[in-house]
DNA sequence: GTTCTAGAAC
DNA sequence: GTTCTAGAAC
């Protein structure tokens, strides 16, 4: 073994943060676009990537390849292209497990830049799903289904998101999305979760 | 978004 | 003593 197993170094390794070179963490996605490890599917208007963190058995990530930061940027001249994005995803989706339920949707605030739609299976069976926040965002109403995305931009012209209340979504008490059983820790949680997880 | 870890919670 | 959460990261 080499030197320094016990400790990690500091963060003069690199002269600063850990990605320095590619730029802020949270302009990650675009790059992870152009990773052929991650993509699965791509088309003219749009890229489909693994997550590279799932939180579930099945987790991919379907973006447009026009730029566009956050849902308040978007407005009923996207409507195509979010249409697109949801049947491409409804298309995986049913490709990959005739057995596991998906939901596919956006997070109300996304920690990373560049619109992306969330194609998700509801077992939530992953060891990369450790937190509350990882938790809420995904079985509250943080998470926005697609065609509410879409129905809201039908009829409003814009999405409308409460970022006051989205925060205190995620401080919310955890409880199973599929019963409503209340748990106060992630490890209990986790334990329960996979009971509801039809067997293949 | 993740990693790391102090100290709260048990 | 161990498990678990939550906040800093320059």
């Amino acid at each position: 073994m080499a030197s320094n197993t016990s400790k990690r170094k500091s963060s003069a390794v690199n002269g600063g943060g850990p990605l320095k070179k590619s730029g802020h963490w949270s302009q990650g996605l675009k790059a992870s676009m152009d990773d052929p490890e991650l993509v699965v599917e791509e088309d003219d208007r749009l890229v489909i990537i693994k997550d590279k963190y799932p939180k579930a058995r099945h987790h991919f990530l379907v973006m447009p390849r026009e730029s566009i930061a956050n849902l308040k940027a978007l407005d009923s001249r996207h409507l195509d292209l979010l249409r697109h994005m949801q049947s491409r995803g409804e298309e995986l989706a049913a490709k990959t497990s005739k057995t596991l339920q998906f939901r596919l949707g956006y997070h109300a605030i996304p920690s990373m830049s560049h619109v992306h739609m969330h194609v998700i299976s509801q077992d939530f069976d992953s060891v990369c799903l450790k937190t509350k926040k990882h938790w809420n965002s995904f079985t509250t109403e943080y998470f926005l289904d697609s065609e509410d995305v879409i129905q809201m931009i039908e009829n409003f012209d814009a999405v409308e998101v409460n970022s006051s209340d989205s925060e205190k979504i995620l401080k919310k008490d955890l409880r199973c999305h599929k019963c409503s059983k209340e748990f106060s820790t992630m490890p209990a949680l986790k334990k329960h979760i996979v009971v509801h997880i039809a067997n293949e």
